[in-house]
RNA sequence: GGCCCUAUCGUCUAGUGGUUAGGACGCCAGGUUCUCAUCCUGGCAACAGGAGUUCGAUUCUCCUUAGGGCUACCA
């Protein structure tokens, strides 16, 4: 009784609007680990069908984005030369799009280089009977919708064209190339039902269902048309795609049936949702993958973020924290939601410091450098310290970064809290003195430090051992010692602690610091 | 309006025909501490409502309510 499954092949298929979504972001990471799961085949596709929402650079983009992310497929279409385009099979340059190179034996994986095969299944049908012509312009059917509003009907195409043109007046109107458009003639009285993988049974009554237009007339196919002819050319087996599909499924269903095609399995995921519930949307926060690399999210945690909306390793787990070779292992779609799940930033944040906590120092500097740079105080710094070397200023923001380490939430705040680092401060007498000192007992607290840190010499000066001297000779009045050193160290109440502050900022700069406070008094 | 989907703390979620309904984020309090952050401990906080099935429902069924999605020659 064993039946060969079906190599599982899933696939991405997004429309170059601009950039990538979270949402889109969230159903490629899904279709990912989905693949890898069953060691199937991703398919990255382009549904570029919308000529109106063209825009300049969005394929690239979203590619982009989807590599920056860590995810990969294999199969559809790449950057040229990058890396992740490595693939033994032969490469064929976009026809539409330059630097865009399509690999797999299923392609063209771009549907504005597919118009042809579109034209003619939608043929197929229309002469099968199962989809007609249409020549109703756009006035006409928009005052039809009216008056279907108005008398409380749900607004669908009338079949006029389908009713009262004869086979001649369709042949005669193509002739003289009269803008047409090829609608689907959605059969009566029918139930389709579908089990969705996430969902179950899902069932739809075909009299809700309008005539769908399949082909537009510009010659471009609409979405419903191009899905289900790629899906099934490409070998598609699972669909899984987001929840705002779910009406669309049952159109779906019924193309696969006249085209006497076998469906394939769908599973419609949550949607991701503003606080107020409603769909992800621009208004309400960033929602471009790319905004959230900029501001100083790691990818992993992101990646991590956005596996747990919606869906839960369940059976008692109570981790939070997943590798992608741990989402991989675990992901199932029966585990995920079907209610929509909420993006809170909060949340992510927090996911974020987890990350950028388990960095070494080295790869927290190679993330944070671009963020560093683009500071404000970055160039006076830099200038000033042109007497440096690269290295020697690497070191200093290595040490920064140290501190700060369990202080981010995200890249984008190194040195926001701390730009004593890189500045010259001010501050006013009094932010001196710790509880009730006086005048006389911060002046000599300030120069019992300067004895100390005058007495610890360079190889001495790291973070262990100037704690260890500094708590040794604060004994048991650490606040006296302690809170006047870090205070003319920084210049602000709250900070690093003055062991970590000194170290930082090296022995030369820290006695300056203290001199000048006792200038003061 | 019509169709479809959904419903456990504020948010992400675990969970079961009998549990003190568990964890995480956030929030609050305490501890560590020179301040801040980290870290640790504790606290607040949920099964939308109503029927039915059952000895017993948060869990199964139905209804209601609420929220969401779709309703284009957009995807």
């Amino acid at each position: 009784m064993t039946q060969t499954e079906k190599k599982v092949r899933v696939r991405f298929a997004p429309s170059p609007t601009g950039y990538l979504h979270i949402g889109g972001l969230r159903t490629a990471l899904y279709n990912y680990l989905f693949a890898k799961k069953k060691v199937g085949t991703f398919v990255l596709r382009v549904e570029d069908t919308d000529q109106k929402r063209f825009v300049e650079g969005a394929v690239e983009n979203l590619i982009q984005a989807l590599e920056q992310m860590g995810l990969s497929w294999d199969e559809g279409v790449y950057i040229m030369d990058h890396g992740t385009c490595n693939i033994e099979h032969e490469k064929k340059n976009s026809k539409t799009y330059a630097g865009i190179v399509e690999v797999g034996e299923f392609g063209p994986y771009v549907q504005s280089e597919r118009l042809e095969l579109y034209k003619k299944y939608a043929e197929q049908l229309v002469k099968d009977g199962k989809a007609y012509y249409c020549f109703c312009d756009c006035e006409r059917l928009e005052q039809m919708r009216e008056k279907q509003q108005q008398a409380k009907l749900p607004p669908m195409y009338d079949r006029y064209c389908l009713d009262n043109l004869t086979s001649a007046e369709i042949a005669q109107k193509l002739a003289e190339k009269c803008p047409a458009v090829v609608r689907l003639k959605v059969p009566k009285d029918e139930i389709i039902e579908f089990e969705d993988l996430v969902r179950g049974k899902v069932t739809f009554a075909s009299n809700t269902i309008d005539d769908q237009v399949l082909l537009k007339s510009d010659g471009f196919p609409t979405y419903h048309l191009a899905n289900v002819v790629d899906d099934h050319l490409m070998e598609i087996t699972e669909v899984i795609r987001g929840e705002e599909w779910l009406p669309s499924t049952p159109k779906h269903i019924l193309l696969y049936r006249a085209f006497g095609w076998q469906e394939p399995q769908f599973a419609h995921i949550p949607l991701l949702l503003n606080a107020d519930k409603s769909k992800l949307s621009k208004r309400q926060g960033d929602v471009a993958v790319e905004d959230y690399l900029q501001k100083g999210y790691l990818k992993e945690a992101v990646i991590n973020f956005v596996a747990m909306l919606g869906w839960n390793p369940g059976e008692g787990s109570v981790q939070e924290i997943f590798s992608m070779a741990e989402l991989i292992e675990k992901f199932d779609l029966k585990k995920v939601h079907k209610a929509g799940a909420v993006f809170d930033l909060k949340k992510l944040d927090w996911l974020n410091a987890q990350y950028i906590k388990k960095l070494s120092v080295d790869e927290l500097h190679n993330s944070a450098k671009t963020f560093f740079e683009a500071k404000e105080f970055f160039e006076t710094w830099n200038v000033k310290r042109a007497v440096w070397s690269v290295a020697e200023k690497e070191e200093y923001l290595k040490k920064v970064l140290a501190i700060e380490q369990d202080r981010l939430a995200n890249l984008s705040q190194v040195g926001d809290e701390n730009e004593f680092f890189f500045k010259d401060i001010a501050y006013e007498k009094s932010l001196l003195a710790w509880k009730e000192m006086t005048d006389q007992q911060v002046k000599e607290s300030l120069q019992k430090s300067l004895q100390v840190l005058g007495d610890t010499s360079e190889s001495q000066w790291t973070r262990e051992l100037l704690e260890q001297n500094l708590l040794a000779a604060a004994g048991e009045k650490r606040g006296e010692l302690l809170w006047p050193l870090r205070a003319c160290l920084t210049g602000v109440q709250k900070s690093p602690s003055p062991f970590d502050c000194a170290w930082v900022l090296g022995k030369e700069e820290t006695l300056k610091r203290l001199q000048r406070a006792l200038q003061l008094f």
